[in-house]
DNA sequence: TGTACATCAGTGAACGCGCGTTCACTGATGTAC
DNA sequence: TGTACATCAGTGAACGCGCGTTCACTGATGTAC
C-alpha cells in the first residue's frame, strides 16, 4: 500500500493511494474473515483502505462486484493448491489423489475468508467470467486426477469421472462447511476433518475398485 | 392468523393478532426463501404479519431468537422425515439407509427456507437448548440407521457408525449445498441430485462392504 | 351473573445508525509537442 | 527540456433508506369474588 511519492515521510496523506484496488481485496477478505459474509460492507472496506466511501466506486462496478473479485481469486488459489496437491499423480494417482482432498479441506481451514466468499456469500458461480473460469480450473483439476485414477480399473469397470469428481467435491465441501469453517456456525467433530475426508475418500475409492496398488 | 372476534367482519382491524409468533414464523421463512438468509428482516416481517414493528418483541427477545426459533423448526421436520424414511429399517436396512439419504436431500429441495435458516445463516448449532435438541435428534436418525447397517457386517470388519453418519451427512449436505439449493448460487449438475446422492452412498456402502443382501 | 381489576399483546412515534450510491469537484500524473 | 493539457484517481458532502430497538401508552382478555 504505497501512497504518492509527495507524502513527504511525516503520514501526511498523498492524493493517490497507489494499490486501492489491491488494499480493498485484502480489506473485503479481512472484514469476511471477522464477521461473516454479512459483516462486510463496502463502505467499511474504504475505511479500512483509508479511503473516502466514494473511491472503492472507481475500481468495482458495486459492492457485489467486489465480492466477485475475491471469489474469483480464491479459486485462483484453490485451483493452485489443488494442483501442486495432484503434483501429475505423483508418487501414484492413488496417494495424490488422497493429496488433492486433503489440500482441499486445508484450503477450507487456512483460508476461511476466501472459502467463505466462494461458498457462502450467495453468488451465482458465473457472475464474472473470471470467476467462471477460476472455478472451472479448480473442479477441472479433480476432475483430471478422476480421469488419471480411473484409467488404472479395467475397461468396462469405470465408472464416469464427472460423477466420481461431484462425489468428492461434495463430500470435501460437505465436510468443510459443517466441521471446518471458521465462525460460530462450525459443528464439533471427535476427530480432524482432514481425517474424516481421508476416511471418506479411501471407503469410497474401495467401493469403486480402486484398491491399493 | 385469526384476529379477535370483534373484527366484525369489514377487515377492520381489532387489537390482538391471535396467532402473532406463528405469524412471524412464517413471514420469516417466506422472507428466507425470496431473498436469501441475509434477505431476512425483523421489520418486514413484522410488516408481512401486519403489525407494528415493536410487536415481535413480545414474542422474541431479538431478530436472532426468531432465527433461532425457525431453524429448531426445521431440524424438528428433517427429523421426522428422516425418522419416517428410515421406517424402522424396513423392507431391509440396506433399502431403508437409501431412502434416509433421498429423504435429507428431498428436504432441502421442497424447504430450501427452512435449509436455508439451518445451514446458511452461521447460527451457531446449539444457540438455543430446542435448536440443539432438534439437531440432535435429526443426526440420531441417521446414526441409529448407521448402527443397524453396520450390525449386519461380521465383527471384527465394522467401521465407527458414528465416523458412517458423518460420511453420510456430510456428502448429503455438500450435495444439497452445491446443486440444489434454491438461489442463484445453485450449480448446475448433469443429473438429479439424488441419483447423484444415491450413487455415491451406494458405493460409499461398497466400499464399507455392505452388498446387497 | 356482574363487576373490578390485573395482565397480556398490541400501538405508534421516535432514536441513532450505517449503509450504498451520487455528485460536482480537484489534486496528481502522464504525454505530446 | 519545459510547458500545456487531458486524464486519472481521489475527495467530501449529501441523499434517501430501512434497520433494530426502546418507550410510554392502551385496548382486549381472563379471573376472582
Amino acid at each position: 500500500m504505497s501512497w504518492s511519492k509527495h507524502d513527504g515521510g511525516k503520514g501526511r496523506r498523498a492524493y493517490h493511494h497507489g494499490n486501492l484496488r489491491e488494499a480493498l481485496v485484502k480489506a473485503a477478505l479481512d472484514l469476511i474473515g471477522e464477521k461473516g459474509p454479512a459483516g462486510f460492507t463496502f463502505a467499511e472496506a474504504a475505511r479500512a483502505a483509508g479511503v473516502s466511501p466514494a473511491a472503492p466506486y472507481r475500481h468495482f462496478r458495486d459492492r457485489e462486484a467486489l465480492l466477485a473479485d475475491v471469489a474469483g481469486r480464491g479459486f485462483e488459489r484453490l485451483a493452485d493448491r489443488l494442483d501442486k496437491a495432484w503434483n501429475e499423480g505423483r508418487p501414484d494417482p492413488r496417494t495424490a489423489f488422497k493429496e488433492v482432498g486433503r489440500a482441499y479441506l486445508d484450503f477450507a481451514r487456512t483460508e476461511p475468508a476466501y472459502y467463505t466468499a466462494m461458498f457462502e456469500t450467495g453468488l451465482p458461480p458465473d457472475l464474472s467470467p473470471d470467476l467462471a473460469r477460476e472455478g472451472d480450473r479448480a473442479f477441472g483439476v479433480l476432475r483430471q486426477a478422476s480421469e488419471v485414477l480411473i484409467a488404472t480399473l479395467p475397461e468396462g469397470k469405470r465408472p464416469p469421472a464427472m460423477m466420481m469428481s461431484l462425489h468428492v467435491w461434495a463430500l470435501s465441501h460437505g465436510i468443510a462447511s459443517l466441521f471446518a469453517r471458521g465462525d460460530a456456525a462450525r459443528r464439533a467433530l471427535p476427530m480432524a476433518p482432514e481425517d474424516l475426508l481421508e476416511a471418506g475418500v479411501l471407503i469410497y475409492l474401495t467401493g469403486l475398485g480402486i484398491d491399493d496398488a
